[in-house]
DNA sequence: AATCCGTGGAC
DNA sequence: TGTCCAAGGAT
């Protein structure tokens, strides 16, 4: 069966897909700075970029560059001042396993930063999409690199839907695999080009299908931008959370570098058992630290 | 598999 | 103004 009458590919040309979004991207990426920086800045800006957009990424990575050049420079450092420097990026615990991938990286690997797939997964925070992230952005290797951007350009392209279902299936990386070009170059580039296509053209809100390279080889836009058909895609609820609290407490941790008194922050929270709750639960997870009377970093 | 985990900008 | 969503990972 030819590749243009396949109806596992809605009679799509992958590989004519992927040689014109890598054309578009060689004209048309952005000049963000890990890009031209090393495995390690890679890494960083994956573990920020996880779950956080890139405009508020781009200044606190310039300044963990500068501070921590290499793994070995964090690893040498408390956990707290990973903490301390995140500053408001949101998902704290990202901090701590930075340091903890950091540390495992001087210890374990000579301080280099793996190629290896396998060995980037057994990294702490580092998940099937970072671990491909880094291979492929910052070694050059082939590998299948699925993120939320990724998978609505190929639900549009060839599923015809306007968004993917609510978390990567395992139908999703083998249809991954399939569209990966056979050399690590054009591989790597594909990566790049389509995550690339997803942040700035095909976004999820208002996609600008007329600067789009592949416009009229996909099907969400032949059927006419058909809406959104499946179940309902749940927001996060956030008012009165855990993680609602858990962010005011640790943000006044953080104001102040030399501690506060467990009871000055338990009283900046309405509700003093989920304050109560809020704090042991960061404590246990390592994002706080409590001596005596006084709560730090 | 479903839930939890921060923060801020765009609309 | 409130909702949506952003280069996910761990449990």
């Amino acid at each position: 069966m030819s590749a243009a009458t396949d109806p596992d590919r809605g009679g799509l040309d992958r590989p004519q897909v992927v040689g014109r979004v890598n054309d578009w991207f060689a004209l048309n990426a952005r000049d963000l700075p890990w890009r031209r920086s090393t495995p390690w800045g890679v890494l960083v800006s994956e573990f920020m970029l996880q779950q956080t957009p890139v405009a508020r990424v781009l200044v606190p990575w310039a300044a963990w560059m500068e501070r921590w050049p290499t793994p070995d420079d964090l690893a040498t450092e408390p956990p707290g001042a990973a903490v301390a420097a995140w500053g408001r990026l949101g998902y704290p615990r990202r901090a701590l396993r930075l340091h903890q991938a950091a540390t495992a990286i001087a210890t374990e690997h000579g301080g280099q930063v793996p190629d290896d797939l396998d060995a980037l997964l057994a990294l702490p925070g580092v998940g099937r999409y970072t671990a491909a992230a880094i291979a492929s952005f910052a070694f050059g290797g082939r590998a299948v690199v699925l993120d939320t951007n990724v998978r609505r350009v190929l639900a549009r392209i060839e599923d015809g839907q306007q968004f993917p279902s609510a978390s990567a299936t395992a139908a999703e990386w083998r249809r991954g695999e399939q569209w990966l070009p056979d050399d690590d170059a054009t591989a790597a580039r594909w990566a790049a080009s389509a995550m690339e296509l997803g942040a700035v053209v095909c976004t999820a809100r208002s996609p600008r299908c007329e600067q789009c390279p592949v416009a009229e080889l996909c099907r969400w836009r032949t059927l006419g931008h058909p809406a959104h058909d499946g179940p309902p895609r749940k927001g996060q609820a956030w008012q009165g959370t855990d993680r609602q609290c858990r962010g005011v407490l640790l943000d006044l941790v953080r104001q102040h570098p030399d501690g506060v008194a467990v009871e000055a922050l338990l009283e900046v929270w309405h509700d003093r058992g989920q304050a109560e709750r809020s704090l042991a639960g960061l404590l246990a997870d390592g994002l706080a630290h409590q001596a005596g009377p006084m709560v730090t970093l």
